[in-house]
DNA sequence: ACTACATTGTAGTCGCTGTCTACTTTGTAG
DNA sequence: CTACAAAGTAGACAGCGACTACAATGTAGT
């Protein structure tokens, strides 16, 4: 059992794939997407500045599964806020409200998530943006099946759902709108939902 | 009148931050945010490489530049859409039609006006958003008083209006919703807002 | 238990970038 | 005409992402 330079480490991290997401979603949330750099999430670790590369062999890569860990974390946010007690109505506030709070307090992860980067092999990402649609679909089928929001396409419904709740997160992120007046804006937004 | 290195170029530019910005936004449009070298713009311009530095101190201010005239292009082409003919129902859902083609032709550059960096001295970039927003808040006012659009604080339904017409250009441009949906999405958020 | 091989780490290098400093050329106001 | 401000150049530096060659470790097959 040979240790490493400082005696203390083994040669094999381990869990490294799963130290560099950690570390670089609190880089994310403490400094901002620019300010992420390979290298320093592999000096803050304990690794050689090239060992990040057999787990995300480019930068965007892991910038990319930050951005797909991101919905799976978005969907567990919202399936939380649907266990919350209420009808349909109270629901589709809660989630509402759920949603902005994540996309404001995660805000660079939600730069990350809806970027407009060229991407052409993107299937991983849109698969895993798949669940938060797909449960957010399934409220909107549930509330027009109720009459408490309004009929049409559930799937476009529910996709202008989100882009408003995104949308409204993006205002508050890049200090258009202040935090302060989410409140009233979600309200706005809910009474255009719901009937 | 001595001149340079190959004996055309003068040694002054004259015009380098409008060149720089117009290399710039073509660079943010083919290219991407990403692949922006303020080193490849002077190349590209001719010009040596720590010339963009008088005009831009730092990389970032030459994207809030961009961003800042993203703003001001997106006001001048809101102007436009509301000169068309027909009422104000025509004029909102004109409005929504162009807002959403101005962000989704010029995807990165939409990123780049609502990115959520943090940015403590950007009041130059509210200043110049407030253009296009107060030209919908205008065009609220309009619609509320004739009893087209749901009544409330014009300054959140705008608000709101805006966000989703951004969210759903997000949606599209990050190609979590297909262009070709674009229309239909379109159509349901205006019946949102449209008595 | 041994051994071949895939996995996952290290070290070093390369080109490129943004930023900084010192210097030079040009425009301009007094 | 002359001093100074404005706007360019050249060179240096550290840091980064990406690549390569090599070393250590886990593991599957005999």
């Amino acid at each position: 059992m040979i240790r490493r330079v400082s005696d203390d480490r083994p040669y094999h991290h381990g869990n490294l794939r799963t130290a560099l997401l950690a570390a670089a979603e609190r880089g994310l949330r403490e400094r901002g997407a620019d300010e992420l750099a390979l290298r320093d999430l592999a000096r803050e670790i304990g690794v050689s500045h090239a060992a990040p590369r057999r787990h995300f062999p480019t930068r965007q890569a892991l910038l990319d599964a930050l951005a797909e860990d991101g919905f799976a974390r978005l969907d567990s946010v919202l399936l939380t806020a649907l266990e919350g007690t209420g009808g349909t109505a109270a629901h589709v506030r809660a989630v509402m409200t759920a949603y902005v709070r994540f996309a404001t307090e995660n805000a660079a992860l939600a730069d990350l998530m809806y970027t407009s980067k060229h991407r052409p092999g993107a299937e991983r990402l849109l698969e895993a943006a798949a669940a938060p649609f797909g449960r957010m679909r399934e409220l909107v089928l549930r509330g027009q099946s109720e009459g408490v929001l309004r009929g049409g396409d559930p799937d476009r419904l529910g996709m202008v759902l989100i882009a408003t709740l995104q949308g409204l997160a993006s205002m508050v992120n890049s200090a258009i709108a202040e935090p302060e007046q989410l409140g009233d804006l979600l309200e706005t937004a809910f009474a255009q939902f719901v009937l």
